[in-house]
RNA sequence: GGCCCCUUCGUCUAGCGGUCUAGGACACCGCCCUUUCACGGCGGCGACACGGGUUCGAGUCCCGUAGGGGUCACCA
């Protein structure tokens, strides 16, 4: 039985490598009936992590990435706070203190400080002596007599190797000599990640600790640990990290100014901003940004179009096939497929991705979708306005992400701006256009019915009475009545509008063309 | 700097010694379709970091070099 986890701090955000790291230990524990578990690694943060955590859990909801053990759901192996399992830790850590893997360190943090810039003034790196190791309880009591207060260091190997078996890079193996003595626990007696990690691991039953590789080096402090205390190994697997668009450093988030000099990623921001902005998203600075999940919910992003993407970035099935659906993802995914170096973050890549998805979406899908959006944007009072319906189904592909519909509000409201490009080209430029479109506008005036086919054949018959080509006149009637050079079907466009919102944009655009 | 990891088109990747004049996808560029845009179709551009081995034969195995990256907290 397969048992994963992910573990997040309580930061506020969920990071788009993290997902990447929980869904790769999703896939792994759900394809073969395992558990995910979620385990909140909060015993730095202590304070509001309730508020910190929640868009977190919001996140994977949405992604639809679920666990079996952890916040909200519980679990034979509460708590999933690593804050509330501390006595847990401190019994581990005082084992460790007997059986001698571990010890006592009286060094003041000042002294440390100075050894570490003395070794780095003589060029060489520090390398901790256990200088004020007490391993007796004499010893002890002649630093407390000084005032001093014990970190509790791991007692490491100085010789052999410690071989790690990796699952996506196979063997590691590391001279156990070039480790430092780890701190295991604070002068107050808290413990510290590592052990409190390697603990809950064991506790939770992990089998696959499945994590991004800069966690690596840690390895071998946390097989000292868990096998002084006699633990089993779990499996490792240690993931490229996804790396900054365009670049090879590892993704952050708080490198959002470099990353908007990338063409791509700030146009994928831009494209969220305006989407956010004409719907009135609440953004948040802070979280509003396209290395965290958020972002890609609140502009209306398909969850399953990003999972597969991510999906994408280090693992492959065969180099050809790309779309899965979340199904076929458990069903096909293995470790030994996973790639080894870090892949980086492609903007442009991750769109086609989400164009894709939704545009094979059916439509009762895409208008749920959009839905929300349009409301926020206040082009419709609710989702059964069945022009949205229409707009959606004529708009078909062009809505990439369901924020797209902010870009169809001609469709719903007679304020919208002229594209001065398309005016000055379509409008005013040629030299019939103004007389073409009034004469358009009588025309339609006096049409009996106004369906898309009854726009069709009114036009093409204005045209023949005019001689002229459909070409010379429809980029004009577009612009009319839309104010933009590019859009949906021209005919289904009109029947939308209905004759009288055409007959007063023709009017007003005509005014326009005269004023100026 | 020490330790560790990584290295195929711009990007994500396929490739597990011969079928590689290196395949797919995104992007880009043409052409076609077309009332615009988008979609779609067809085509094009474009990579094995370098140097030594091993082998009849190396993108594929070994060694080295270079480059990139991660990590070195009383953070997680």
């Amino acid at each position: 039985m397969i048992r994963t986890r992910f573990a997040p701090s309580p930061t506020g955000y969920l990071h788009i490598g993290g997902v990447r790291t929980a869904l790769f230990n999703w896939l792994l524990a759900k394809q073969s009936g395992g558990q995910f578990i979620l385990r909140i690694d909060d015993t730095d943060a202590g304070r509001n992590v309730a508020e910190a955590l929640q868009p977190i859990l919001e996140g994977f909801k949405w992604l639809g990435i679920d666990w079996d053990e952890g916040p909200e759901v519980g679990g034979p192996s509460e708590p999933y706070y690593q804050s509330q399992r501390i006595e847990g830790h401190k019994a581990a850590v005082a084992k460790l203190l007997e059986s001698g893997h571990a010890y006592r360190d009286y060094a003041l943090p000042e002294e440390l400080k100075a050894e570490r810039e003395a070794a780095e003034k003589r060029g060489e790196r520090f390398f901790y002596d256990r200088r004020w190791m007490a391993e007796t309880d004499e010893q002890a009591s002649v630093y407390e007599a000084e005032g001093r207060q014990a970190t509790i260091r791991l007692k490491m190997p100085r010789e052999g190797d410690c071989v790690i078996e990796d699952l996506v890079r196979g063997t590691v193996t590391v001279a156990w000599e070039t480790e430092q003595d780890h701190v295991i626990a604070r002068t107050d007696g808290s413990p510290l990640y590592h052990l409190a990690s390697v603990i809950d691991d064991h506790d939770f039953g992990i089998t696959h600790v499945v994590r991004a590789e800069e966690h690596l080096p840690n390895t071998p402090r946390q097989i000292f640990i868990l096998e002084s205390l006699g633990y089993p190994r779990p499996k490792y697997a240690h993931l490229p990290y996804v790396a900054e668009p365009g670049g090879t450093a590892k993704l952050s988030k708080r490198k959002l100014s470099k990353y908007l000099k990338n063409k791509d990623f700030s146009n994928l921001l831009d494209h969220g901003a305006r989407i956010a902005d004409r719907c009135k998203i609440t953004t948040d600075a802070d979280t509003f940004n396209p290395v965290i999940v958020d972002f890609y919910r609140e502009i209306g992003f398909t969850a399953d179009a990003l999972l597969n993407y991510l999906l994408l970035l280090g693992w492959s099935l065969d180099g050809e096939r790309e779309k899965f659906t979340v199904e076929e993802m458990k069903e096909l995914f293995t470790l030994d497929r996973v790639t080894k170096a870090p892949a980086s973050f492609d903007p442009q890549k991750l769109m086609a991705f989400q164009a894709d998805h939704f545009a094979t979406l059916p439509t009762g899908d895409r208008l749920q979708a959009v839905a929300p959006f349009a409301i926020a944007a206040g082009l419709v009072e609710s989702s059964d306005d069945p022009t949205l319906a229409t707009v959606v189904a004529a708009a078909g592909d062009r809505l990439k992400v369901a924020g797209d519909i902010i870009d169809f509000g001609y469709c719903f409201h007679d304020e919208f701006e002229y594209e001065s490009k398309a005016f000055e080209k379509r409008i005013r430029k040629p030299e019939q256009a103004t007389e073409l479109l009034a004469g358009f506008r009588d025309v339609v005036q006096s049409a009996d019915s106004f369906d898309a086919a009854d726009a069709e054949t009114l036009l093409k018959s204005f045209c023949e009475s005019k001689e002229i080509k459909i070409g010379q006149i429809i980029h004009a009637v577009r612009v009319a009545v839309t104010g933009t050079a590019a859009g949906f079907g021209m005919f289904e466009t009109l029947a939308i509008l209905g004759k009288e919102r055409v007959v007063q944009r023709i009017e007003k655009t005509l005014q326009k063309a005269a004023d100026a």
